[in-house]
DNA sequence: ATCATTGCAAAGTTTTTGCACCTGC
DNA sequence: GCAGGTGCAAAAACTTTGCAATGAT
């Protein structure tokens, strides 16, 4: 799970006008061992655990701010809580899309078909980039349905 | 806007054993008059000012129930209210993905590439089904950026 | 030294729950 | 008639804000 690029934050930061301090390289560090969607809670419970007293506003506001500056990505897959990982470059290796379980919210990452789906999201990008007007920045994709854990416990229900 | 399909609902409703009673008939009515991304505020207000009296906990239960069969889909665009619209069948003529403007939130559907991405989706879901074994129901797709309008604003501001 | 950042407590939003009453089938 | 649905009020869950103290450059 080697996600690197420890350094390179704080430039990134900086350039923004941002200092870097401890809370933020801890939660980024955290991020980069863990790369996968991650809750406010789970940050902070997490870090409160390693002995790192981080108040919960401030991952808050470190997260907010990572996300304005393109560092991290922001979803919700649909149970109310935002979510945050790396925001991978798109041609990275470590790139890949979710499959979320609409019944226990399990996600899966995947990059099976990566590449075809870059190949195809890049053109699109490009054409509706021109016809709307719109800066594309980056993308979700997400596919809903249903593991098969749920789908076993859902059979011996019925 | 004419989306149809008026009739249907409410066997699908029996089917899961639900009734199909007023407050479900008028939320319903008004997303398929309104094919696109609305919040439960929305949904609230607008009823209330054609004089529907719907309680905001119905609206709330409402959405949900559709969502869990499937008559809905649920997403949110990064600003922490869950948006829904109608769950367009993957080869209907309505249906589209999003552009979404992460300055100011504003959403654009768009359908122009739809067929090509389908095609690859269907692929992928296909594949993707088998190896993780999972039962994809639905996808999201979000590109994310700035419209030309929050474009322009910024240039100014700079 | 200066201005950004932190953490707490308090407030704001959005969503869910409990419960008595009502309604569709 | 009865299970399921509704609406209110209250609570819960998640996120943001104000402000005094602290920390980075």
């Amino acid at each position: 799970m080697g996600c690197k690029k420890h350094l390179g934050w704080r430039g990134m930061l900086k350039k923004c006008g941002c200092k870097m301090t401890k809370p933020r390289e801890i939660i980024l560090e955290h991020l980069s061992k863990n790369c996968k969607h991650l809750t406010v809670e789970d940050i902070y419970f997490a870090l409160k655990n390693k002995s790192h007293d981080i108040g919960l506003t401030t991952v808050y506001r470190t997260l907010e701010l990572m996300v304005q500056n393109g560092i991290l990505n922001k979803f919700d897959i649909g149970d109310g809580k935002s979510r945050y990982e790396l925001a991978f470059e798109t041609n990275s290796k470590d790139h890949h899309h979710h499959l979320v379980c609409c019944k226990c919210g399990l996600i899966i990452n995947y990059n099976d078909f990566i590449d075809e789906e870059i190949q195809l999201l890049k053109k699109v990008e490009k054409e509706l980039s021109e016809k709307h007007n719109f800066k594309i920045l980056n993308h979700i994709i997400q596919f809903q349905g249903v593991c098969s854990n749920c789908a076993k416990k859902n059979e011996e229900t019925n």
